[in-house]
DNA sequence: TAACCGTGGCC
DNA sequence: TGGCCAAGGTT
């Protein structure tokens, strides 16, 4: 299909989106972070998001320069932490290595912590005109229709074989506007029109060529990710209360909810009454209401028990650690807390007296 | 290479 | 209600 990016510039130009916040401008900054919270997350979750950061940080510079935590803080709900560090640690090389303005390349862009090569061509071909392609899930979801693409995207070899593919539909001889509203056109064509469960082949201009539509294969592509049964894993949490107040713990780095804070945990009940015990609880130890959390690759059983501190223990319980906060149940926004964990946590303030 | 890494919306 | 997955990257 020769005329692919001409129809799809068109299309774009006609029935895309002008207007997100994130449009409309050439600065690096803005696009970059847009497209890292993007990655993974709808429109729509990430706009809030999007104008907290930009009156917080409204440059390279004032993120670089903010503390880690306030970041997590700023993060927190969003899900997959390791791009917010990403997010930090990618500022900081840019003003400290780039001085201050973030490269031209698609090459160096994707040298950057928490870049790859889809969002380097996006924060390229946005921001400088480059000629570059992105993939992602709308990419390879209209190219596995409209080609024909047979295979599970996950897999390498298909996945190679998409970007070949895309590289050689990028439009020749394109204007900066025109490489801007291409790469913009295939994420909104994937989004508003070439979307998973209906898509809207009646008004696509691709529909006359389209593999899906000729043959009414709409629904088996692209092809299914294989069935997977996620494990269980189960936790208690410790709700150490004094007054209106809670103790956190900051999480490792790595691992799930990595860098945020949360409540303690142990693997049993048992273990649970003795961290409670440690931390200088020595009354009953109640139960609360269990939740149930699902990731994308297991679920989480959350046990959660309510303990009060002894009297006066509280300014001790927490000396020379600076993994442990005291923090009050109102002043929860300046701490990066797991969504399911603020939730607990609201949830509790409401039933205090 | 494949597993890991969140959350919310949709049907 | 539960399965599916979204502007993917890192290890």
């Amino acid at each position: 299909m020769p005329d692919f990016s001409a129809r799809l510039i068109a299309w774009q130009r006609r029935h895309g989106r002008h207007d997100l916040p994130w449009q409309n401008t050439r600065d690096p900054y803005r696009i970059w972070l847009s497209e890292i919270m993007l990655q993974q997350t709808q429109v729509s979750t990430v706009i809030p998001y999007y104008a907290k950061f930009l009156a917080r940080f409204p440059d390279v510079a004032a993120l670089a320069a903010a503390p880690a935590d306030d970041v997590m803080a700023l993060w927190a709900g969003l899900g997959y932490y390791t791009r917010a560090r990403n997010l930090h640690r990618c500022a900081q090389v840019v003003v400290g290595q780039h001085g201050g303005a973030f490269p031209a390349s698609v090459e160096q862009l994707a040298e950057l912590p928490g870049i790859g090569r889809s969002t380097a061509a996006a924060i390229a071909s946005f921001a400088f005109g480059a000629r570059a392609t992105i993939l992602d899930g709308n990419v390879k979801r209209v190219l596995a229709r409209v080609f024909g693409v047979e295979g599970f995207q996950g897999e390498k070899k298909v996945e190679n074989a998409m970007w070949t593919l895309a590289e050689s539909l990028l439009p020749s001889n394109a204007s900066d506007d025109d490489v801007s509203s291409y790469t913009q056109g295939l994420m909104d064509f994937g989004a508003t029109l070439c979307v998973r469960g209906k898509p809207d082949c009646l008004r696509c201009p691709f529909a006359a060529d389209c593999v899906a539509n000729v043959t009414g294969r709409q629904r088996e592509l692209p092809a299914a990710r294989p069935k997977k049964t996620v494990p269980t894993r189960r936790t208690w949490m410790l709700v150490l209360r004094d007054g209106n107040a809670v103790m956190l713990e900051k999480r490792p780095p790595s691992g799930i909810w990595g860098g945020l804070w949360s409540l303690p945990e142990a693997a049993d009940e048992a273990a649970l009454a003795e961290r409670a015990r440690t931390f200088g609880s020595h009354g009953a130890v109640s139960p609360l209401a269990p939740l149930t959390h699902v990731f994308t690759h297991f679920k989480l059983d959350i046990e959660p028990r309510l303990a009060e501190l002894d009297r006066g223990v509280g300014a001790l319980a927490a000396l020379g650690d600076a993994d442990t906060a005291w923090v009050a149940l109102g002043d929860l926004d300046s701490f990066g807390v797991p969504a399911p964990v603020r939730k607990l946590l609201d949830g509790l303030q409401g039933s205090l007296i």
